[in-house]
DNA sequence: AAGACACGCAACCGCAAACAA
DNA sequence: ATTGTTTGCGGTTGCGTGTCT
């Protein structure tokens, strides 16, 4: 269920302060959404406040930032969590616990935030139901087990479990050379002012999340299609694959222009 | 048909780590 | 070494939507 975004401020965007001025909050506008994927698709992010800044959001970096994490990225997928998916999660938290960003990490396409809802509201449940009807089945245990520390029956655990089971979880995207970054489009120029990124590479994460984490700023290097059904050459265009975008993302708006 | 309730999701908040000056 | 800034993370909240009564 994707919330319709709605234009006028909703939870106090507008809350007191100048309209020109004061920081949005709130739901993202499809022209928010444009602007954001424009600028970061176009220039890459040197720092998020920038980010704001440049596409001339009146949002916080922090604001934009988890935007494009949870919601614009290109690699995203955007069908629910499959059983299979549903699994892979169990069996990550059994092992790593709440570290949602690492179970994401291992799960091209699904965001942290993403996993911590499914985990709050679905999964979480149903196990503290399992496990009150299982105290009360034998008596011997009659408190659910503490959110974070249920156990579940799901293939073996430790380490070894979550790359037992029939599908070996990926331990990384699959890396695609970036077509709209590395040159392809956003002028394609390669000028330095454009490289996206870059200035951000010196913040090394450790090796494990530097490798599989999408959530540093130089995911944009390492976006992954492989879940797009955008055909190869309507990537190569940016408009056509923002159109598609927009459609996929808002099916009853109409796709504004970017001015 | 309408109100109450439950659910799911997007986004905010606060904190800590990493980094730069 | 210290201080300020930015980023990333996990917990939590608010709100729209679906379901129930």
């Amino acid at each position: 269920m994707v919330r319709k975004p709605s234009h006028g401020d909703t939870t106090g965007a507008g809350n007191g302060g100048t309209e020109a001025t004061k920081e949005r909050k709130g739901l993202w506008s499809p022209e928010e959404d444009e602007r954001l994927f424009a600028q970061i698709t176009y220039h890459g992010v040197s720092t998020w406040s920038s980010v704001a800044q440049l596409a001339g959001l009146r949002r916080s970096g922090k604001s934009c930032r988890l935007r494009w994490m949870n919601y614009l990225r290109p690699d995203l997928k955007k069908e629910p969590i499959s059983k299979r998916e549903e699994e892979i999660i169990i069996s990550l938290q059994q092992s790593l616990g709440n570290r949602w960003s690492a179970i994401a990490a291992k799960m091209p396409g699904r965001t942290d935030n993403e996993i911590k809802n499914y985990w709050n509201s679905r999964i979480r449940k149903r196990l503290n139901a399992a496990a009150a009807k299982a105290g009360s089945d034998d008596g011997a245990s009659t408190e659910p087990a503490p959110a974070g520390e249920e156990k579940v029956e799901v293939e073996p655990t430790n380490n070894a479990a979550t790359e037992a089971g029939p599908m070996p979880i990926p331990e990384r995207f699959p890396v695609f050379a970036c077509q709209l970054l590395n040159g392809g489009i956003g002028g394609g120029s390669g000028s330095g002012e454009n490289t996206p990124s870059t200035t951000s590479s010196t913040q090394q994460k450790s090796s494990e999340e530097s490798e599989a984490c999408v959530g540093d700023s130089n995911m944009i290097h390492f976006l992954s299609f492989d879940d797009l059904d955008y055909p190869d050459d309507l990537l190569m265009d940016l408009p056509g694959a923002m159109n598609a975008w927009e459609t996929e993302l808002y099916p009853s708006n109409s796709m504004s222009s970017l001015n």
